[in-house]
DNA sequence: AGTTTTCCTGAACACCGTTCAGGTTCCGAT
DNA sequence: ATCGGAACCTGAACGGTGTTCAGGAAAACT
């Protein structure tokens, strides 16, 4: 069937999420789809197309409907949709990052990014730079929270709360510093 | 001699800027040093050692003196210092960010950043956040530019100065967010 | 019915990190 | 001067990895 590039993803993912990102290999993923690992290639000109394709999906399935409100409002809530999307499978952060490192992957949280700061009135040439600044941002938070969280599997539960309120006062930490250089300044308070 | 170790770090730099991270692996770098893979693992416990310690070494060779001035001078300085000692090795910012995120590495630049923030006067916890929205920024965007440059080596060469100037109003851009929070707002100007 | 496209097999290639028993070589202490 | 031990290295092997390729089976289209 045709439809088998999306069952290999799926499954795919799976097994990201059992195993982790190092055991994901195209040899495990074969047998477990119970097909020899050279199949996949009809289906994906090499691993790393597929891994580009898993965090297309990634960030496809944690994917919200569009919200209303200012500027930061929305660059607040496409940054929380990210961090989540990417949180919410084993090593997905990592895998989306480099992903997007390398240019590969249909899914660009840049171009959101970008039309959302429209109604900022910044400057032409501070438009790619804040959109590159919060993504870096939200892209290094993740790993290092991944990265922490897995390395201590049996640890104190108590980590998570304090990362993601981190991560809230981080990226609140760039809009100010944004906000300093927008034309609109109406959104300056708490309020919206 | 006791000195080996230090010789095959220099060795894996070589290499390292020569091939490239990918191509650095435990048998091209023990026949580059004329001896066998093997003879590594006496004086490096396994590979990601070895990387750790070139991540250090990447940083040692890039320190300056410790400038003065006011805080915020300082944390770009420190910025700086970063940024450049990534970039002065092949994959030398992905190494570096790798490193720090598997807390491998004896040169912690968080340290670094978190003695200069002393004077800014931030609330308690709001530090960390200040350190590692920073380094995120800094990791960031040294390996998006270094992954660019590699990719287009045969591109035009006026993409470096663009970068630059968008690393420097990135910076900034967080600082200035800091700035807002900070007790010590003397250096909300340009000058110092 | 014949042909083309799709999908998969099975074997192989050229690597990889790591381990381990066994040799040298050299230094320090008796 | 000789012994003991540490430091250093060899050579082979283990169990993986991504990827390629000739060929076969099955489905779809004409």
């Amino acid at each position: 069937m045709a439809y088998r590039r999306a069952d290999i993803v799926a499954k795919a993912l799976d097994v990201l999420d059992a195993y982790g990102l190092a055991d994901l290999s195209m040899r495990r993923l074969g047998s477990e789809l119970g097909v020899q690992p050279s199949a996949l290639y009809h289906h994906f000109a090499n691993k790393q197309t597929l891994l580009a394709a898993l965090a297309d999906e990634i960030l496809h399935r944690g994917a919200r409907p569009r919200v209303e409100g200012a500027w930061d409002e929305q660059v607040t809530a496409i940054s929380r949709e990210l961090r989540d999307a990417m949180l919410a499978y084993r090593d997905g952060a990592e895998l989306v990052a480099t992903a997007h490192a390398f240019g590969l992957g249909a899914v660009t949280p840049d171009t959101e990014l970008a039309s959302a700061y429209d109604a900022a009135g910044l400057p032409d040439d501070l438009l790619p730079v804040a959109v590159s600044t919060v993504l870096h941002f939200v892209f290094g938070h993740a790993i290092q929270e991944q990265t922490h969280l897995q390395a201590s599997s049996a640890g104190a539960i108590d980590d998570q709360p304090r990362e993601a309120s981190d991560f809230e006062l981080g990226l609140a930490l760039i809009l100010d510093g944004i906000r300093s250089r927008s034309a609109e300044r109406l959104s300056d308070g708490r309020a919206h």
